[in-house]
DNA sequence: CTGCTAGCATA
DNA sequence: GTATGCTAGCAGA
């Protein structure tokens, strides 16, 4: 018979930490328990030849017994730090050593494994688990039995009666009369190993014993009356779930092929250095394995649609699934620009298929006509009530687009659904797929190649494409029925997704497709004239310095400042090498004069490299304007970025900045409208902290800034200094990015004592931020994540770190994730509120820019009034909070006049 | 040709 | 002191 080989990786983790002594590296990364556990796995692969094989670990966060027992392993002190950070290179070890991991949400690794060992012995395979753990010996029958890899103990039917003396079938009942000490399930007072073999013994059964309950004499049979409520549940809890319902199948567990490359990274740097020098010599021996190769999931399912046959039957499929997964695949990565190569779909778990439709290599196969199949699914894919679920559903919108299809019916995205449950982890299909479903999938550069040698997907064989594409879809759909039941456990987190995120993602795509209007020429000219600039400031710098260099390269700048000229070194980078940076030059510039030079230089170089030079080129030849995409699964803390281009850090801040900023245009006819948030960020602060005198300062409109250092400063407003508004400033954006007094010292050039006397002036004025504050970070360490006023989670897994400088940047994340996210919270309630605004009133403005605490619009002449009207009503008036939210509008016909 | 560092634009 | 994205230079393929 066939052999599955399972490891109890969660139980060894904790028994070779604390069996092992404390290796580590130079660099002071335990290692201890990685070393024990690699090396059980390697003793198991010499003494067992499996043919499916797995490493189990228990997901973090609660699983059902949880729900249950609220006690259940609550008296488990929180993982020590050394064992934490050695979690991630041990499953980097496990999977290089061809290892399938399976650590799967919301079930404990001792439930895995007793669902995939019931599996296999459906299937007739054995079964020998792996582990340290005496609460698995329920599962051991004629073809499961244990083995302890690290005391060499193996436990089969007979082995159980002899160490427990119960039968395999009574160690649940015998678990639940002892109790567990390690997951708080308490059991009967007083009974331990001999006292319940003898009364199973004598009984037969727990059920038994409860009947007989009465009969048993003395302190211990008080102690099994008292306790005879819990039973049932302590059995429960003891009881090993086999009947899973797991998003794989014995198939994915096939051994993988060892990473002789990954290995060999990962035993030098955890100094592992005779398994290095093995992995090494096997490497020289035989050359590693693409990692194409290490890929297998179930691809049996998979179908290439090649003909009017197949396309006519997936096309019934679809349109009688309840939810049909989607992908596309394209030319390339524009959105605007990209063109459809192939449409995958899938169904059900396990049954995808790919739809090529602009393969072009010598040889390729027919394949169906592009306009005339596009056209069949065309209605399919418009239609609102053919559901839909893909990962970045807003990209296929584009490309769909792109062939004059609207694609309608999105019910979910998966990359939306991940974020809302962990903002902090990555996003992307092959991380779901590896983290959600313990399935490693085809990555897109194995198909395609990477680097030069990238060949786009129209000229991917149909075959090999086939396979990734639907594996794809596959995975999506797999991905999404992981997520979909953990957001309907948490109801805020499913609104946030629902309620905003989806319907932010469609006003994106809108925004996206929009695009702006800028004025080419202006840049142009501006190049032309900082090009000038440069090269002037070139030759004075080149003079001061005495030689030619490039003033763009840091390396050679701070030869001349600190070599030749022996200017002193104000501060190092992280690199060691000394710092040329604004602040060092700034300070360096009072005594000399080519640093100022280059201050000046930079800053006409920034200009021209980043912008007057770069946004000519990204003008959309069809549409004639700058398309920016919007990144909704980004930013942790909720926070929309912008790339290709960046529109979201257009300068503002120089009149030279704000030159670029007016040739962001209106076309005739149109003007631009910009409204934005006042002081979002600190009404949040006031609102979350309800501190009193805060909420009050808003409430009367006052000037902040002047308030705050009216307070700190002991002056009435109107003595207030300017000096005193920009410390005051400082401290008021400190607070926002939980500021130290070290860094409020630096921006505001005083002591660093008199930084903390300012702040402790603040917040005894102040005292409900003070208390905010500490409840933030009391509730960060407590739940391991902040929220926003919305439920927005962030996660924080450092703040627990043994390491002083990741703990405290934990907590300065914590600090400021609340209110930067918030504020990214009102802003998208923002947007929905204005587009159906829009859209109900049949309006041709149009949204196009967002910059965080900013919304831009492209307004008709005639619509002008009404917008400028709408918008602080529209966007003021999306959440209640302690504090008026105030909204500023300008107008005018570029982006800079608009402020 | 790729990946990293330093530096800097925005909120 | 928070959160991003892009550029040039440069080292190691």
């Amino acid at each position: 018979m066939p052999l599955l080989l399972l490891v109890d990786g969660s139980s060894y983790l904790y028994r070779a930490f604390h069996a092992l002594p404390d290796l580590r590296t130079a660099s002071g990364q335990p290692t201890g328990a990685i070393k024990g556990v690699v090396s059980m796995l390697r003793k198991l692969e010499s003494d067992y030849k499996a043919d499916y094989r797995a490493v189990v670990f228990d997901a973090k966060g609660k699983t059902f017994r949880d729900d249950w027992f609220p006690d259940y392993k609550a008296h488990r002190p929180p993982m020590p730090d050394e064992l934490a950070a050695q979690i991630e290179p041990l499953h980097e070890c496990v999977r290089a050593e061809g290892w399938p991991l399976l650590m799967i949400d919301g079930v404990e690794a001792d439930d895995v494994i007793g669902t995939l060992a019931r599996e296999a012995a459906e299937q007739r395979v054995d079964c020998v688990v792996s582990t340290g753990d005496k609460d698995l010996a329920q599962l051991v029958n004629a073809h499961v039995k244990l083995v302890n890899t690290m005391s060499n103990e193996v436990l089969d039917e007979a082995g159980v009666v002899e160490k427990f003396g119960v039968p395999p079938s009574r160690i649940v009942d015998y678990l639940a009369l002892v109790g567990d000490a390690v997951d708080n399930v308490p059991g009967v007072a007083k009974v331990g190993p001999k006292t319940a073999a003898k009364w199973l013994a004598q009984y037969g059964s727990l059920d038994e014993i409860v009947a007989h309950a009465g009969e048993i004499g003395g302190a211990v049979g008080e102690n099994l009356r008292a306790h005879l409520d819990f039973l049932p549940l302590g059995r429960r809890l003891v009881t090993v779930a086999c009947d899973l319902a797991l998003p794989l199948q014995l198939a994915d567990l096939a051994p993988r092929p060892h990473d002789g490359a990954k290995l060999a990274e990962l035993y030098d740097r955890l100094g592992f250095k005779s398994w290095l020098q093995s992995v090494r010599g096997a490497q020289a021996a035989a050359p590693a394995v693409p990692k194409s190769a290490a890929v297998k999931n179930a691809t049996d399912g998979y179908e290439a649609i090649l003909d009017e046959a197949a396309l006519v039957r997936w096309l019934a499929k679809i349109e009688a699934a309840p939810l049909t997964s989607l992908d596309t695949e394209t030319t390339g990565l524009d959105p605007m620009q990209a063109q459809l190569v192939g449409i995958s779909f899938a169904t059900e778990t396990g049954a995808a298929a790919y739809l090529p439709l602009a393969h072009r290599y010598a040889g390729v196969p027919p394949q169906l006509t592009f306009d005339g199949t596009l056209a069949k699914l065309k209605p399919w894919l418009e239609s609102p009530d053919r559901k839909k679920v893909g990962q970045h559903l807003k990209y296929d919108r584009h490309v769909f687009a792109n062939h004059g299809v609207e694609l309608r019916g999105i019910q979910d995205d998966t990359l939306l659904e991940s974020y809302v449950l962990e903002s902090d982890k990555p996003h992307d299909l092959g991380s779901l797929a590896e983290r959600h479903l313990g399935l490693k999938s085809i990555s897109y550069d194995d198909v395609t190649g990477k680097g030069a040698k990238r060949i786009s997907f129209a000229e991917v064989p149909i075959e090999k494409a086939a396979e990734y594409a639907a594996e794809d879809a596959d995975l999506t759909l797999r991905v999404h029925e992981a997520l979909a039941p953990r957001l309907a456990e948490a109801p805020q987190l499913d609104a946030l997704y629902r309620e905003l995120e989806l319907p932010v993602a469609e006003v994106l795509y809108r925004m996206e497709r929009n695009g702006v209007l800028i004025d080419v020429f202006s840049l142009a000219q501006q190049s032309e004239e900082l090009g000038r600039k440069m090269l002037a400031l070139e030759a004075e710098a080149q003079q001061l310095a005495g030689q030619p260099f490039n003033l763009s390269s840091p390396k050679q700048l701070g030869e001349i400042l600190f070599g030749q000229l022996g200017l002193p070194v104000v501060k190092k980078t992280p690199g060691g090498a000394p710092s040329t940076d604004e602040e060092v030059l700034e300070k360096l510039a009072e005594d000399f004069p080519l640093p100022r030079k280059i201050l000046d230089y930079r800053g006409v170089a920034k200009l021209k490299n980043t912008y007057t030079d770069k946004l000519p080129l990204m003008v959309n030849r069809q549409t004639g304007r700058v398309h920016t995409s919007y990144g909704q699964a980004v930013a942790v803390t909720g926070r929309l970025s912008s790339n290709d281009p960046n529109l979201q850090n257009i300068p503002i801040r120089t009149a030279e900045g704000r030159r670029i900023r007016s040739a962001f245009i209106a076309p005739a006819g149109h003007a631009l409208v910009s409204a934005d948030y006042s002081q979002i960020e600190l009404r949040i602060m006031a609102h979350l902290s309800g501190d009193a005198r805060l909420l009050d300062a808003f409430a009367r409109g006052e000037d902040i800034h002047r308030a705050t250092a009216a307070e700190v400063f002991g002056v009435t407003p109107l003595e207030v200094a300017p000096e005193q508004r920009r410390a005051a400033k400082a401290i008021n954006f400190g607070l926002i990015y939980g500021m130290s007094a070290f860094g409020l010292a630096k921006q505001i050039n005083v002591e660093r004592s008199a930084a903390q006397a300012y702040m402790d002036r603040y917040f005894a004025r102040y005292p409900g931020v003070a208390r905010y504050m500490e409840e933030t970070r009391a509730q960060a360490r407590d739940k391991g994540y902040v929220e926003t006023a919305f439920g927005r989670r962030l996660w924080l897994p450092e703040i627990k770190s043994g390491v002083a400088a990741r703990r405290q940047g934990a907590e300065r994340a914590a600090i400021n994730a609340p209110m930067q996210g918030t504020a990214a919270d009102l802003i998208k309630r923002a947007m929905l509120a204005v587009q159906a605004w829009l859209d109900q009133r049949q309006l041709a403005t149009k949204l196009i820019l967002q910059v965080h605490d900013e919304l831009v619009l492209e307004v008709p002449d005639g619509e002008i009034a009404g917008v400028r009207e709408q918008l602080p009503k529209l966007m003021g008036g999306v959440a209640t909070l302690a504090v008026p939210l105030i909204v500023e509008v300008g107008v005018g016909p570029n982006w800079d006049s608009a402020h």
